[in-house]
DNA sequence: AATTGTATCAAACGAACGTTTGAATTGCTT
DNA sequence: AAGCAATTCAAACGTTCGTTTGATACAATT
């Protein structure tokens, strides 16, 4: 436990608390609190609050990005020409959905931060998006329209939005986890997965 | 402009300001100071802040679902068998992006709202549709599965939920319609519209 | 005209907020 | 052991918050 230092025992607590509350139930008194250091401890190490909530934005989507990026990466190493629509999708949506049953790593209470950052935190993300993403997501839009050549461009474009929304969405209730309750966590995880790139592979394969 | 009473002013300005700024950018002061009133007259008709809140999402979410309902009614009155998925997605879909186009009403605003409660005001949402709306919600679903027989009612709920997703993440984006600025705004919707029910019954076609 | 209920207003309350400050404490290097 | 930088801490700053209060203005009814 204390072995964190703490830097890092604010960054997890803090995502604790926003998956908890929401960003607006969150305050630098009681991250510090609960996280056991003092108030201005914060400050000292993140400079403001909102500078804290990007470090612990921005600590998962690095990973999450890289890991996406390596599995497109590994699918394209054997053939560069055709993409099994299938995998690419997976190699999208898998590595969000399965970053909750990680569990050194606060996974699932960070899918509930994701969801709430997109209503809340929209600007930032959106500069995140067109910045630092922005290599990748191209690379999946280009992968996804190589392996439905016969859909037009725009047509993939928005496609490929209504998934992420999906994909969202579905992570959003993860966290809520407000649905059927008769199956077990990780049934339910891999149901997801399942379900969720079966119905992208319909919704792109026309 | 001053034909609306204090009530109704309050109203819209709150709709306005949570869509400029989200629920955690909202104070009753700025509320008050915004809607040419005074402070207590907010509490003096609403209660307190989340009354208030409340009041703003169940205006609009009220005539959503009449008129989702209506549509799906209209469609039921001729054959109670056949339901043809396309019309079925319309009725659910069009009024949520069509309530944009209502100039009278602060539509396009209230489109934002609603994806930032999504995040912000979950619980409350849930609690709605689990309660006023689950009518509405579930003659939905029982249309969208006798239209597509063939798939198991488990599945049929997976991708009407994912659909929901995509909705309201398309929703989100015209309030922030940061994308493909060449069209015009009617274009843009109309095309959204199009697309959405499109990519919907691709996606539950197998 | 007097009365009654509705609506608006300025003022004040205590609480919680983000941030800053300067002193204490720790841990590492010399 | 001394010195120095990195870290932690208690305390205070000024601001903003939601809510309450009691007085005032308005409208409708008797």
């Amino acid at each position: 436990m204390s072995t964190l230092s703490t830097k890092e025992r604010i960054l997890n607590t803090t995502e604790q608390l926003i998956a908890d509350k929401g960003f607006s139930g969150i305050s630098i008194r009681k991250i510090s609190h609960a996280a056991q250091t003092n108030l201005a401890a914060i400050n000292y190490h993140f400079g403001n609050k909102q500078q804290l909530i990007n470090a612990v934005l921005e600590r998962r989507l690095n990973n999450l990005f890289d890991i996406r990026q390596k599995m497109l990466n590994d699918l394209n190493q054997g053939k560069k020409k055709a993409c099994v629509l299938e995998q690419v999708l997976h190699a999208f949506i898998a590595p969000a959905l399965y970053m909750i049953n990680d569990k050194n790593q606060g996974g699932k209470t960070f899918m509930l931060v994701l969801a709430r950052a997109y209503a809340e935190q929209g600007e930032y993300l959106h500069q995140l998006m067109t910045t630092r993403y922005t290599n990748t997501i191209k690379k999946f839009a280009d992968a996804i329209h190589r392996s439905v050549p016969h859909l037009d461009k725009e047509t993939v474009f928005w496609r490929f939005h209504f998934i992420i929304g999906s994909l969202t969405y579905a992570m959003s209730d993860f966290g809520a986890s407000s649905i059927s309750k008769q199956m077990s966590e990780s049934d339910y995880f891999n149901r997801s997965v399942d379900e969720l790139i079966q119905f992208a592979v319909q919704a792109l394969q026309a």
